[in-house]
DNA sequence: GATAGGCAAACAAAT
DNA sequence: TTTGCCTATC
């Protein structure tokens, strides 16, 4: 193929960064200049000009949602496709390579991979009672991260944890990039393969890379160096799944002959949406500093809606949506938290207005689908006693608490799986259910797996037990069923993409599925998390909830480090948008309970001659300024919610010395909200309360 | 010994 | 608004 084919309608910077093959390249691209663009165009130079194998080319994505864009555009591209490329998220490859050599770390090739809930089954009895366990997951998150154990503690938890999965034949998520690590590390033989398979390396989303998946990069380009990382400073949000902007900053210091890129010509935002990006990631310290800049009109100002509570915020949001005259599919809105859903879909769904709601609760996350899928589990791999405990008596089938106890107490005493145990019981529901079970494992490779499914669902009566449930929360009347039907129906589409479509492929198959994989592009209004966002664009963007203690959330207070994530979570927000941005905050909100509820920061932080009142008849209140960002002085009058209303008298550091009615306290800002100013200010079309 | 129903507590982001 | 634990009842 011609090269000039691939390289056309690039840009000179993106062109260089496509044809750079050789050495390790970081690619530092901007919010919106084209560095998927780019990612794709490369590899499909590396096919179609360079000729070389697909066997070899490995490009890491994000979601799966983008692997499989990234295929069709190759397609496009190229006029076929290349089933043997390597493209999908690190957890992907991860589960490929540990079904290849899963033997080799003493595990099945059946393996099964745990979610959250799943760890918190297991998790649970190991605590003692009252403890927090998520604490604990992301305690062990965090050393599965690499962080060393802080205690004793800490280390003796995941040892057992660890022993645990070892024993259910399980993986969490991080073990699908940690075990492969380890495979390397115990197997030579092993990594070699993969670092001489790996000709060319490409990851995108690099500025969200952990440590781990960072050492996995290292070994993959071991020997052919050839590293291609995209990525963004500014859009690194996702420090609680262990991604370490180190990664990023200390790239040249880890390749020294390492080639830098700027793409900093933006393609997708107004001059006016950019400008206040621009200004609001300027207030960060840990960043490259790139400048982007923009060809596209000017634009529209952002504009500024200030509303009672949500209950107005949503329904002002309602309203405008309706005023823009725009396909819904144009527009999306946008939230911190999933919590803050709920009053929009009420307001939405009040007017009539078609809407999907992204992530939160997932489909394959909803306890009947999991119920489930806990038999499926179960049918493939006996081991999976977190599957098989969730399913035992569901429907109730007279397997109470104290069969169940005596069955898990003889397990434990004999050192045999629980499966095995059942079998030789006496009791007779046990024996029933053992023998079901029995009966559907022997047709798990001849049955297609919505067939089994149907049969089992049937046998165990599972609707009437659904519907019985429902009679308790009419709420929702019907909605499980649906679920479950529909659950049915993704296991046809399955069969027919892949044929023949049996139960162990079939779990293998959603065991990744993400909340980005279940957007419909369709005539409604998406919303969603900022974190569900990046990487996507609409022309139109709703932020809501741009209140202090809601975004930035409450956790950040603390440290400046978790400050700057947020704001870069507000940057990536921004520069979603193509044409327009609504910015909405409340005064009150009953997630926050009893306070008062001031602007974000970062609504100070766009430059005024960007923004306008939503309504222009709208009160400009008086400009003032917060100075610094800090919340507090002394003199200010301050509520707290179980000490009532107190003076300030100091500052220290994020805590403030409050003095209420029963006693001076030392208190997290956070916790205070302002009630009278010590004195007035002016700068920002905000107005404290 | 199993189940239904009532009541308290939670709640940041997600592969 | 959901989820899990505790108690009363079958």
């Amino acid at each position: 193929m011609d090269a000039s084919h691939i390289l056309r309608r690039l840009n000179p910077a993106q062109r260089r960064a496509v044809e750079t093959l050789e050495g390790p390249v970081l690619v530092l691209a901007g919010a919106g200049s084209g560095k998927t663009r780019v990612l794709t165009h490369r590899v499909a130079y590396l096919l179609g000009v360079k000729k070389v194998s697909p066997r070899r080319i490995l490009a890491v994505t994000f979601t799966n949602k983008a692997a499989n864009e990234m295929k069709e555009r190759l397609r496009h591209l190229l006029g076929r496709s290349f089933p043997e490329l390597w493209v999908g998220t690190f957890h992907s490859i991860g589960v490929r390579i540990l079904r290849q050599h899963a033997e080799l770390l003493g595990y099945p090739r059946s393996f099964v991979i745990f979610d959250r809930e799943d760890q918190r089954r297991i998790l649970k009895p190991m605590l003692p009672e009252g403890t927090n366990v998520n604490t604990w997951i992301s305690r062990i998150s965090r050393m599965k991260h690499g962080t060393p154990p802080e205690d004793e503690e800490e280390a003796s938890l995941l040892r057992r944890y660890t022993e645990e999965l070892r024993r259910l034949q399980a993986f969490d998520f991080d073990d699908l990039l940690l075990k492969p690590l380890e495979l390397f590390r115990a197997h030579p033989e092993v990594e070699e393969q993969y670092a001489r398979t790996f000709q060319y390396i490409h990851v995108d989303e690099y500025q969200d890379t952990n440590r781990v998946q960072y050492h996995l990069l290292k070994s993959w380009s071991r020997i052919h160096r050839n590293l291609f990382a995209v990525g963004d400073e500014d859009q690194s949000i996702y420090g609680f799944r262990g991604a370490d902007i180190r990664n990023v900053l200390e790239f040249q210091k880890d390749f020294p002959d390492a080639t830098i890129i700027f793409l900093e010509q933006n393609y997708r935002s107004t001059q006016r949406i950019l400008k206040a990006a621009t200004a609001v990631i300027a207030h960060n310290r840990e960043r490259m500093g790139k400048r982007l800049w923009t060809e596209n009109p000017e634009g529209e100002k952002l504009r500024y809606f200030e509303a009672e509570d949500e209950r107005q915020e949503a329904d002002e949001v309602v309203r405008l949506l309706q005023s823009l005259k725009r396909p819904y599919s144009d527009i999306a809105v946008l939230y911190r938290t999933n919590a803050q859903s709920r009053a929009l879909e009420e307001a939405l769904r009040r007017a009539g207005v078609p809407y999907q709601i992204v992530g939160g609760m997932r489909f394959y996350e909803r306890k009947e689908v999991k119920d489930v899928l806990a038999y499926l589990r179960v049918l493939v791999n006996p081991q999976d006693e977190v599957s098989l405990l969730r399913i035992l008596n569901i429907p109730p089938r007279r397997i109470g608490g104290s069969t169940r106890k005596m069955l898990l107490e003889r397990a434990q005493r004999e050192g045999r799986p629980l499966y095995q145990v059942m079998r030789e019981s006496e009791a007779p529901p046990v024996q029933a259910f053992v023998r079901m079970m029995e009966r559907y494992r022997a047709q798990l490779e001849e049955v297609p797996v919505s067939r089994l499914t149907g049969a089992l669902l049937e046998e165990v009566g599972f609707e009437a037990y659904i519907r019985k449930q429902d009679l308790r929360s009419p709420l929702q009347n019907g909605t499980r069923w649906d679920n479950i039907q529909e659950l049915v129906a993704s296991m046809r589409r399955f069969e027919e993409e892949e044929p023949p479509g049996f139960t162990p492929a079939y779990l293998e198959s959603i065991a990744l599925v993400t909340s980005m994989d279940e957007i419909e592009d369709a005539p409604r209004v998406t919303l969603m998390t900022v974190h569900m966002a990046k990487g996507l664009e609409y022309p139109v963007i709703v932020i809501t909830g741009l209140e202090e203690t809601v975004f930035p959330h409450q956790h950040a207070y603390g440290r400046e480090s978790d400050m700057e994530e947020e704001r870069r979570l507000f940057h990536v927000a921004l520069t979603r948008a193509k044409e327009e941005v609504y910015l909405f905050f409340a005064r009150s909100r009953s997630l926050r309970y009893g306070l008062m509820l001031q602007p974000s920061r970062f609504l100070r932080e766009i430059p005024e001659e960007v923004l306008e009142p939503l309504h222009p008849s709208a009160v400009h209140t008086a400009l003032t300024d917060m100075g610094g960002g800090e919340v507090f002085r002394v003199g200010d009058e301050v509520y707290h919610k179980v000490f009532g209303v107190g003076e300030v008298v100091a500052l220290e550091g994020d805590r403030v010395r409050v003095r209420f009615p029963s006693g001076t306290k030392v208190i997290l800002a956070s916790y205070l909200s302002p009630l009278s100013r010590s004195a007035t200010r002016n700068g920002s079309p905000f107005q404290e309360f």
